[in-house]
DNA sequence: CAGGATTTGATAGACGTCTATCAAAATTCG
DNA sequence: CGAATTTTGATAGACGTCTATCAAATCCTG
């Protein structure tokens, strides 16, 4: 009934050739005939064999290191991203893959090039990182690939790179994505958007905008753009400011950090008169919280666990020199009050 | 610098013990004083021992054989997921993970029963059912799970069985999204609505439209609900005449299958009227088509990728009697227009 | 067909865990 | 205290793959 999986013993005895024979061929050594070869594969198509993994991974002791680099500061998205990572770090212990998450200053280029040349003197398996555009990051990824050491880059992408792989969503679609939900909730009459962003100099922000513009129209007007550093203060002032000046906005789309003091502003906001439509980017405590107490209307999420997840499976397979599957970019998702997910242990954890 | 993970024997020497009584804690075999027991938690908590899961696997021989009973049948839904699960097949079997997949008559709880119990036959280690509702189908579980199989309910829940997990949506949760978008795309107006279910008699449909009532309010006005058996012909007859006999319907929601007849139906609506708004579940070839060509609004759709995972994920996990992560329901997720997910190759392969 | 190169076979040890056995030591109990 | 019981130690073989070595067989080439 439950036969046994066949072994390289068995293909090599099928194949009529010897168990060291049989090795050679599918480890890709050389000193094999090509009569052997043939035999070898097809021996192997006729059983069905595949290689047991577990038994390669404990002859050859295989241990993946891997680096995460993310940015420090008070960030309430790369707060969990990191909180995600640690949880993997721990969960992939047994699977002999070693995550060490490290963080440098947030927007300071040099300390991220200082930190990944570093990293290209250690012995690693691979690197991911949340770079920043920019030519330094760029030649510190070639590095790293110099020295053989796969990088994957996260979140933030550094097209002309040599990267191995980016992980992360294509933020032209995510504002697209907004800009449908803005029409939406007008129901076919245009509006006033404030757009609110860290700084129109990053490109991830400027694209989210730019693709956000793409839908809703020429006939939606747009309100002169917010600047807020990502830091809450700062949004909170001006975004209260423009409020104030502008009572024809009907939405705000918020396409940077710093949206604590969005949510604040919106919780001080007079009850008796209708809010403004407010969209805003990644699910944390705070954002959270504000849209299960009716104070904005839709989260844009990233999915950061499906990104570490992806990073980890992208590093292993680059790891092994394998191919890299689901390469396709992360879908946008969007969050309504109602298809909140439960929150997680860990979520609860972080927010103790 | 990269120092070799402990072992059991390190375990042993540093808890001051031979190995075999190392062993015999860790795999809580009996005749061990409480003293060695604590000595050898101790060391193990000391040096970070983490058990080598391939080392275990390949000395035990360990073949996990799980069994999916999904519907036979036309419906596009299913057929994705029988897909995906046949992909995860061919992956999984480098990991001595070998899945059976077999079909049943949907509908068809006499069928299913008498599956499950040739099941509760064979050698197993775990099943995984798109179930009915239904007494019999849960005494069926009772015997898979009296035969010691786990039993994972996939989709569709048998809540009163024996049943060890669910792994799906919450159809209410996904009901009062759809409400939460509909009542958006009204702008604050009020509208009508046509609801399409299959059946009402379909626990699964009916959570679903009582979820989306619950969030639209009472102001909204709800048109007599269409059953279309789930038949694409069925529903686009039932629907074209509701439509054509009540013009205020401003919204159809679908809350069950047969959405091609619905597509073919908006596909020769004329095109200088407005066409009211569209909503429905599962993203298929069809109704993918349909929101790339602006025909429907929104695709509700329980991410079958992610289902597949986690039933693996579970049946391995019970299968080793350990504890379940992640129990929490699937998210239904909101598609639009811009944030679809690039064409996967085998999505592809089964629309060719 | 001799000499050299290439291909093949046989085999041994390692990886870390599991299972099993047997004898030695420590503990309990009458 | 001696006998019965429980706890420990030592160790061996298996799982399937990888690496390595060495000798034997086969293949070229002149």
């Amino acid at each position: 009934m439950t036969r046994r999986p066949p072994t390289l013993s068995d293909v090599a005895r099928c194949a009529g050739v010897s168990y060291a024979t049989a090795d050679r061929v599918v480890n890709g050594r050389a000193g094999v005939s090509e009569k052997a070869a043939r035999n070898v594969h097809a021996a192997i198509e006729a059983l069905g064999y595949v290689r047991n993994v577990a038994a390669a991974n404990l002859s050859q002791q295989r241990l993946y290191r891997f680096a995460i680099v993310l940015p420090s500061g008070s960030n309430a998205f790369f707060r969990r991203v990191q909180a995600l990572f640690a949880e993997a770090a721990a969960r992939l212990l047994s699977d002999r893959i070693s995550l060490s998450v490290e963080s440098v200053e947030a927007f300071d280029a040099e300390a991220l090039t200082a930190r990944m040349a570093a990293l290209a003197e250690s012995r690693l398996d691979g690197v991911a990182v949340v770079a920043s555009d920019d030519a330094r990051t760029a030649s510190a990824i070639a590095a790293l690939r110099a020295r053989d050491i796969p990088v994957v880059t996260l979140v933030s992408d550094v097209p002309g790179s040599q990267r191995n792989a980016y992980v992360g969503i294509d933020n032209v679609v995510a504002g697209r994505t907004v800009g449908r939900l803005i029409r939406m909730a007008h129901g076919g009459r245009n509006g006033r958007v404030l757009p609110v962003v860290g700084a129109l100099s990053a490109r991830d922000h400027a694209e989210r905008l730019s693709g956000m513009r793409e839908v809703i129209g020429d006939t939606f007007e747009i309100a002169p753009v917010v600047e807020g550093r990502d830091r809450f203060e700062l949004v909170e002032a001006l975004v209260g400011q423009a409020l104030a000046e502008d009572p024809a906005i009907t939405t705000i789309y918020s396409a940077g950090a710093g949206n604590a003091g969005l949510v604040r502003l919106l919780e001080a906001l007079p009850p008796d008169v209708a809010r403004p439509y407010v969209f805003l980017h990644e699910l944390v405590p705070h954002s959270r919280r504000a849209l299960e107490e009716g104070r904005i209307d839709v989260i844009i999420d990233q999915r950061p666990e499906e990104e570490v997840a992806r990073v980890v499976e992208h590093l292993t397979l680059l790891a092994d020199r394998r191919e890299l599957v689901r390469t396709d970019p992360i879908v946008p998702t969007i969050f309504v009050r109602e298809n909140l997910p439960q929150v997680q242990a860990d979520a609860l954890e972080q927010a103790g």
